[in-house]
DNA sequence: CGGCATGTTGAATCTAATCAATCCACGTGG
DNA sequence: CCACGTGGATTGATTAGATTCAACATGCCG
């Protein structure tokens, strides 16, 4: 029997799937009675590494988490950040071999959910398939707008760009507003997602600041001009799927 | 009734999911009968654009097609090329709206199948729906690597690493062998992909025949030396996630 | 207080972009 | 059959955006 605090864990993916999707009260209990493992993690600990072959996913109940590739020479590819509500190895349950790892930004807790469980989820409830189909599609258009970054803009436009996205997602769950959210991330993270050097990085930030267009420190991001970021950065958030549109 | 000639398409999209799974005789009779319209198009044609809602998926027969995303000032960035067997738009199932274009790279045939008939299928035979699920995985785990060539690559290895990944896959619907494959891509198409200029890639690919990697010339790429490129390139096929691993 | 991770800044360098001209293969029409 | 047009490929010269290397500052944690 899932206890109230595993009930607990499930409403953060309740609440994220609602955000891309309406659930009926059915399919809410049947997601509340999914059995979990809860972990706690220490910042920068890996969850899951290329080439492991997981038994289980993993629903991120608080704190941030980023997938990576890494090549030789140490460089270091992230391929996206992942905040509560998020299942960051959702793709586990059809290709079971990991092909990047799977790390904790901060200090996390997490729910380990096994593929059994969500499979029977998935053969009792179509719906819900569709819905976990529907959220893997969403990380790969993100995927793909990352991917459109880093090849075509500007250092600029790439944080510019992954500072709306980030508040439009955290926002989404419920997890910030009024133009701030909680913004975990090294330069050298920032630098690693963007495909630039931490050192660029820091330049392009500290214009930023300089045009008034963000305020970022300890943590916490402020766009102190939404509409500018979002044209200066050319941002449309679209490709976000969300169903609830946010803040315009 | 489909025609012989509609099951004779439906025959390509066999042959590419068991690159990527087995199917029961079942399986392969469901997919037979689901009902398509065959078109043919010009070269460098759309067939969906970026904010559509199709109502059909598109089946690649003959030609090559890729997807893509506009920026102002015309710059372009290529998210993935597609060949005959795959359904490049096969999230709009369950994403309506577009984030992309997708077009003909050559003179190309496709078959347009119905959502409707699909969702049918996915409902009819949960095993199909979890494989088609897993090529919408396997297309997000190509964008990874993709990003991470982009991202953290040479521009010679993202070159090598894009003509490896365009050879296997298709030697393994049947449509490569021998380390010769077609590739109608132009330089303009390769820059565009690999986030680089046409200038760049045409000094690349004349240091790749200098060191005598690669023949290339008329829509036709020979590997001349694939272990030799597969180390330059630090390419591993892992992430394809393909059933019969090939060429080593 | 000390130590280490993170952030900041400057200078030199380099990869790849940009701009621009030319070349080449191919198909077409006179 | 050859002149011409066109898209693609190639090359050179120059520039720019980002990297690299290095030093130093800051801030946080034990």
């Amino acid at each position: 029997m899932p206890s109230a605090a595993d009930q607990n864990a499930m409403t953060q993916l309740i609440r994220k799937l609602e955000s891309i999707a309406t659930l009926s009260d059915k399919e809410q209990q049947a997601i509340q009675s999914l059995p979990v493992k809860i972990h706690t993690l220490g910042a920068r600990h890996d969850i899951v590494r290329d080439g492991d072959q997981p038994r289980h996913c993993c629903l991120i109940l608080d704190g941030w988490a980023c997938r990576y590739k890494l090549l030789r020479e140490g460089k270091r590819q992230i391929l996206s950040f992942h905040i509560p509500g998020d299942v960051p190895d959702l793709q586990t349950l059809h290709l079971p071999t990991m092909d990047h790892s799977l790390a904790t930004v901060t200090k996390a807790t997490v729910a380990f959910i096994p593929h059994e469980s969500l499979r029977q989820l998935t053969v009792n409830f179509p719906s819900l398939s569709a819905l976990l189909w529907r959220d893997t599609l969403i990380d790969a258009a993100i995927f793909r707008e990352w991917m459109t970054g880093i090849g075509r803009r500007s250092a600029f436009e790439r944080i510019g760009h992954l500072f709306c996205e980030m508040y439009l997602k955290l926002q989404a769950v419920g997890l910030a507003e009024g133009y701030r959210c909680p913004l975990p991330l090294t330069q050298v993270d920032l630098a690693d997602a963007l495909g630039l050097t931490s050192v660029h990085v820091n330049r392009v930030l500290k214009e930023m600041r300089g045009r008034t267009l963000i305020t970022l420190r300890s943590q916490t991001l402020v766009i102190e001009a939404w509409d500018e970021l979002l044209r200066v950065s050319e941002f449309d958030p679209m490709y976000l799927h969300l169903e609830k549109r946010a803040a315009a």
